[in-house]
DNA sequence: CACACATATCTTTTT
DNA sequence: GATATGTGTG
C-alpha cells in the first residue's frame, strides 16, 4: 500500500481532532441535511457521534442497518473522510452488499463503490494479498473451503498412522477452526486441547496442516483471519499504514464477532496496539493474558507516555451495532463477550441503545421481549412499539400431531394467505434444522406452492461445479494439489489410488508440487506405459491452457478446459436423471464468470461469497433455517418444530449447557422477532427422525412465552384420514386439544396443556436423548442442565389413568403394553416399534 | 483399475 | 432415509 498518498479528507486536512468532532456536530446545529429526517433522536445521536469508540445496541427491528449506512452517508457528505478512508465490516456478503446499495441510494452515483466495506474474511484477503510474501504465501494464494480442508487433514492423519476412522478429519477440521477462531496458532494451543485428538497427536497435525498449507501457497477460512493479524503484529509500519488510512470504522453485527475478528479490530482501532505489536507477542499470549488480569485497557510496559504519536494519533473512531440478544453463532466461536465488554476494551466509549422498533407488533415484541429476559447475562433492552394496532393478532402457538400435519396445515394456512392476496414473498417458515425444511417442500411441490430455499444446498458446492473450479485452480496455481487430485482422474483416465500415491509420494519427496511432479515423472520409467501417455497429455494440456490465460478471454479459456479436459463429454455421456441440470450448472458457471475480469477473480469470488441469488422477482415462501433468517424480516412468520430435543437442540443443551440453553433462546427470540405482523409458533407430537418416528413434547420456550400476548389454537381441523396405516377418524381429538375448556379461554389451563407442559419438564427420553454415548438421566423431576434447575414451570401434572400392563394402541407405533408410568408418560413396549415413551392422551386403551 | 454392491454413519446451525 | 465410504468382483 501506499501509505496516505491521496487520502487526506477534503475538510480535515491539517484538523485536529477537536475540529473535526466539531465539523462532525456542526450539521446538527445548522439546517439538518436531509438524510437526517426521520431518524429518532437515538438514530440520530448514533449517526453524529462520528468521534471516539461508540457502541450501538440495536434490537431486533430498530433501524441499525439505517444507522450505519446513514452514519457513513454523514461522514461523507460532511468530508470527514473519503470513501477510502472508510473501514466497514459486515459479516455476511449479503449484509456488505446492502450496506453498499443504500450508500449509493443515499449519497448518489458520484461516489465510487467503497473499497473497504466488506466481510472480515473479504477484507483480510484483499490486505493479504498485497502482503503475501510478508506472512510466508504468494500473492495469488488459494482459499480452501471445508471440502478440501478435510480431505488434507486426511491425508495428513493417514500419514501419520492415525486410524482415521477413530479420529476423524472432519473433527480436526472442526478443532482447528475454532484454535484459528481464538487466534491461537498451533504452538498456543492449550495442552489439554492439543492432547483432545489422537492420543495428544493434535498439536502435530495442526502444525503440519499449516506448513502444507504454505506449500500449496493456501489459506483456509480462519487463517485469513489469523495470517492478517500475525501480519500487523509482525509488521508494524504495514499496520500503521492501515492505521492512517482508516479514519472511521464500523463493524455490523458486533455481538458475531469472534476472538481473532475483536484481535483484528483492534489492531486496526488502537493506536496503542500498534506500538503493542513492535514487541512481537504472541498472539493468543497476549489476550490470554489480559483476560486473565480481567482489563482490556492499554497493554502496560508497552507504551511510553512519551511517544509524540499519543497525542498526534488518529482517536478510536471504531463504531461497532450489534445485539447481544441476537449473538446465534457461539458455536462457530463467536464471543458474545466481545460486545458485553465493550466498554472496557475501548476507553471512554459511548453506548447508545436502540429500542423502539418499527418492525413488529406489540404483541410480537412482548412475546419476544418476554422470552428473551429468561437469558441472563444480558446488556438489557426493551424492545418497544408505538404502533397501535387494535387488529392485531397475538403471537400464535398451535399443536399438531406430527410433522406431516404441521407441514400440511401451514401449507392450508399458507394458501389460505394466498387467497386473500398475501404475497407469498411476505411469509417465511423458519426452522432449527435443514431436515425439516424437506417436509415443506414435499407438502409445496405436491401443492404447487411456489418457495424458494434460502441458503439451502449452494450453487458451488455441487460435484460438477467444484470440478470445474478445480480445473481452473490447478490453471491459475499448479501448486494447488488440492484442486490436481481432485480431477486427476476426473473424467476416468485410468490413474487409479496406486498412480495417484506414486505421484504424490514423488511430490512429497521432492518438496514440490504434484503436477510438477508429474511432469518430472514421465520421464522416467517409474509409471506404466498407459499412465504415462495420459499424464503426459493432461500435464501439456495444463502448461497449455496457463499459457493462455493472460491473452484469452477467460470465458473461453473456460469453456476449452472443460472441453479439452473431457469434462463436458464426461456428462454428456452420462445417462443418469441428474446430468442434464449438471450440464446446465457448467454452463451457469461459465456464464456467471462474465462480469469477472479474470478466472483468478473470479476463483476468489467464489471462495469467498458462496451464496448465490436466487431470484427474489418469483413470488413464492421463503423457507431457511432460523439462522439465516437473522437480518431478515416477514409479515408472517411460521416457527415450526419447537419442541424439546429440537428447540432447544438437545445437542446445544449437552455441548453448551446453560449458555447453550441462552443461545437457543436468542434463536428463539431471533425468530419471533422477524415476524411483523403474524407469527405461528407449532409444536407436533410425533416427528421423524432418521427415518423413524420418534414421540417428542412441547419446547420449554412455548412456556416461556406471556400468555397476555399469546392466541393458543387448535391445528386446522382435519386429524381424521391420514397417518399410519390409513386410520380413519380421529380417536385422540378429545383426549387431546378438544377438551372442555380449551385453552383459548383462560391460557395454559387445558388438561392437554398442562400434560403438554408436565412432560417438557424431563427427558424426551428418545428422540434425542440418547444417542451417541451421552446419557439420559432421567430422574423423574425437572429438567436439569450441570445439575441446575431449567425448567420450573412443572403445572400440575395430571397422573395417567393407565395401569402398568395395560394393553394400548398408539396411532404411530401401533399396539404395545405399559411397562412403565411416570406421571402422564407412559413407557410402552411396542410390538412392532418397541420401547417408547409417550403421552398417555396419544394411546388409547385396548 | 473400474464398477457394483454392501455397509456404516450420520444429520444444527455456516462466513 | 440418504449419502459417503469400503469391499469384492470382473
Amino acid at each position: 500500500m501506499n501509505g496516505n498518498d491521496t487520502n487526506q479528507p477534503p475538510s480535515s486536512v491539517g484538523m485536529g481532532i477537536a475540529a473535526r468532532a466539531a465539523a462532525a456536530r456542526a450539521p446538527a446545529q445548522s439546517a439538518t441535511p436531509n438524510y437526517l429526517e426521520g431518524l429518532n433522536p437515538e438514530q440520530r445521536e448514533a449517526v453524529l457521534t462520528t468521534e471516539g469508540p461508540l457502541l450501538v445496541l440495536a434490537g431486533a427491528g430498530t433501524g441499525k442497518t439505517r444507522v450505519l449506512t446513514t452514519r457513513i452517508t454523514h461522514i461523507l457528505s460532511e468530508k470527514l473522510a473519503w470513501p477510502s478512508q472508510i473501514l466497514a465490516v459486515t459479516f455476511t456478503n449479503k449484509a456488505a452488499r446492502e450496506m453498499k446499495n443504500r450508500i449509493a441510494l443515499m449519497v448518489g452515483e458520484t461516489v465510487e463503490g467503497m473499497p473497504w466495506l466488506g466481510t472480515f474474511h473479504s477484507i483480510c484477503v484483499k490486505i493479504l494479498r498485497r502482503h503475501a510474501e510478508l506472512v510466508g504465501l504468494k500473492s495469488g494464494f488459494t482459499i480452501l473451503d471445508t471440502d478440501d480442508q478435510v480431505r488434507l487433514l486426511k491425508q495428513l492423519i493417514q500419514a501419520e498412522g492415525v486410524d482415521d476412522k477413530r479420529w476423524p478429519a472432519r473433527q480436526l477440521a472442526n478443532l482447528i477452526d475454532g484454535w484459528k477462531n481464538k487466534a491461537l496458532g498451533p504452538n498456543e494451543i492449550a495442552e489439554g486441547e492439543a492432547r483432545a485428538f489422537a492420543n495428544g497427536k493434535g498439536r502435530e497435525l495442526y502444525r503440519q496442516y499449516q506448513e502444507r498449507l504454505k506449500v500449496l501457497n493456501a489459506c483456509d477460512f480462519g487463517d485469513l483471519l489469523v495470517e492478517c493479524i500475525r501480519l500487523f503484529r509482525e509488521n508494524p509500519d504495514v499496520l500503521a499504514d492501515y492505521h492512517a488510512r482508516f479514519r472511521y470504522i464500523l463493524v455490523d453485527e458486533y455481538q458475531d464477532t469472534n476472538v481473532a475478528q475483536y484481535l483484528w479490530l483492534r489492531l486496526l482501532s488502537q493506536p496503542s496496539e500498534a506500538r503493542a505489536a513492535a514487541h512481537g507477542k504472541p498472539i493468543g499470549q497476549q489476550l490470554r493474558a489480559e483476560i486473565a488480569a480481567g482489563l482490556h485497557e492499554e497493554p502496560k510496559g508497552n507504551s511510553q507516555s512519551g511517544e509524540p504519536d499519543s497525542a498526534s494519533a488518529p482517536p478510536t473512531n471504531i463504531c461497532c451495532v450489534g445485539d447481544d440478544d441476537q449473538s446465534i453463532y457461539g458455536w462457530r466461536g463467536a464471543e458474545v463477550d466481545n460486545i458485553l465488554r465493550f466498554d472496557k476494551d475501548f476507553k471512554d466509549a459511548t453506548v447508545i441503545r436502540l429500542e423502539r422498533n418499527y418492525r413488529s407488533t406489540s404483541h410480537i415484541l412482548s412475546a419476544a421481549s418476554h422470552l428473551i429476559t429468561h437469558n441472563e447475562g444480558r446488556l438489557g433492552k426493551t424492545l418497544f412499539t408505538d404502533i397501535d394496532d387494535p387488529d392485531e393478532e397475538k403471537v400464535r402457538v398451535a399443536a399438531g400431531w406430527d410433522s406431516e400435519e404441521e407441514a400440511r396445515a401451514i401449507g392450508e394456512e399458507i394458501e389460505a394467505l394466498q387467497r386473500k392476496g398475501h404475497a407469498l414473498n411476505d411469509i417465511a417458515i423458519l426452522m432449527r434444522a435443514s431436515f425439516q425444511m424437506r417436509e415443506f417442500e414435499d407438502r409445496f411441490v405436491t401443492l404447487g406452492l411456489n418457495y424458494r430455499v434460502v441458503g439451502g444446498p449452494r450453487f458451488y458446492e455441487r460435484m460438477e461445479i467444484r470440478d470445474a473450479m478445480a480445473y481452473f485452480r490447478v490453471v491459475t496455481q499448479p501448486a494447488d494439489d488440492l484442486a490436481f487430485e481432485r480431477i486427476v482422474n476426473t473424467p476416468k483416465r485410468g490413474l487409479g489410488d496406486t498412480t495417484i500415491k506414486k505421484i504424490r509420494d514423488h511430490a512429497r519427496s521432492r518438496n514440490i508440487p504434484m503436477l510438477a511432479a508429474v511432469h518430472e515423472m514421465v520421464e522416467t520409467e517409474e509409471l506404466g506405459a498407459k499412465q504415462r501417455t495420459t499424464l503426459k497429455l493432461l500435464a501439456l494440456n495444463f502448461a497449455r491452457w496457463a499459457d493462455l490465460i493472460d491473452n484469452t478471454s477467460h470465458t473461453d479459456l473456460a469453456e476449452m478446459i472443460l472441453d479439452e479436459s473431457g469434462y463436458t463429454e464426461m456428462w454428456q455421456n452420462d445417462r443418469s436423471a441428474e446430468a442434464p441440470g449438471r450440464l446446465d450448472n457448467l454452463k451457469e458457471l461459465i456464464r456467471s464468470m462474465e462480469e469477472f475480469e479474470g478466472l483468478r477473480g473470479f476463483l476468489e469470488h467464489v471462495s469467498l461469497v458462496m451464496d448465490t441469488d436466487n431470484n427474489p422477482d418469483l413470488d413464492a415462501v421463503n423457507l431457511m433455517t432460523l439462522h439465516s433468517a437473522k437480518g431478515l424480516e416477514f409479515d408472517t412468520v411460521f416457527l415450526p418444530g419447537w419442541e424439546e430435543g429440537l428447540f432447544p437442540h438437545q445437542r446445544s443443551l449437552d455441548e453448551g449447557g446453560r449458555s447453550g440453553l441462552e443461545e437457543e433462546r436468542r434463536l428463539a427470540y431471533v425468530g419471533i422477532t422477524r415476524a411483523r405482523k403474524n407469527c405461528h409458533i407449532w409444536f407436533v407430537s410425533n416427528r421423524r427422525i432418521h427415518g423413524q418416528w420418534q414421540a417428542s413434547i412441547p419446547s420449554r420456550f412455548i412456556d416461556e412465552l406471556p400468555h397476555a400476548n399469546v392466541e393458543v389454537v387448535e391445528a386446522t381441523g382435519n386429524y381424521g384420514g391420514y397417518g399410519v396405516g390409513g386410520v380413519g377418524g380421529n380417536p385422540y381429538g378429545s383426549s387431546r386439544f378438544h377438551t372442555s375448556d380449551p385453552f383459548t379461554r383462560s391460557g395454559y389451563s387445558s388438561p392437554g396443556w398442562k400434560r403438554a407442559q408436565a412432560n417438557a419438564t424431563d427427558e424426551t427420553g428418545s428422540a434425542w436423548g440418547n444417542r451417541s454415548g451421552h446419557k439420559t438421566t432421567y430422574n423423574g423431576g425437572p429438567r436439569t442442565i450441570e445439575g441446575e434447575l431449567v425448567a420450573k414451570s412443572v403445572i400440575g401434572a395430571e397422573e395417567s389413568s393407565f395401569g402398568m400392563g395395560e394393553r394400548v394402541f398408539h396411532m404411530k407405533f401401533g399396539y404395545g403394553a405399559i411397562i412403565g408410568i411416570d406421571g402422564n408418560k407412559l413407557t410402552i413396549n411396542f410390538e412392532k416399534a418397541g420401547e417408547k415413551r409417550v403421552l398417555d392422551s396419544f394411546v388409547e386403551r385396548h
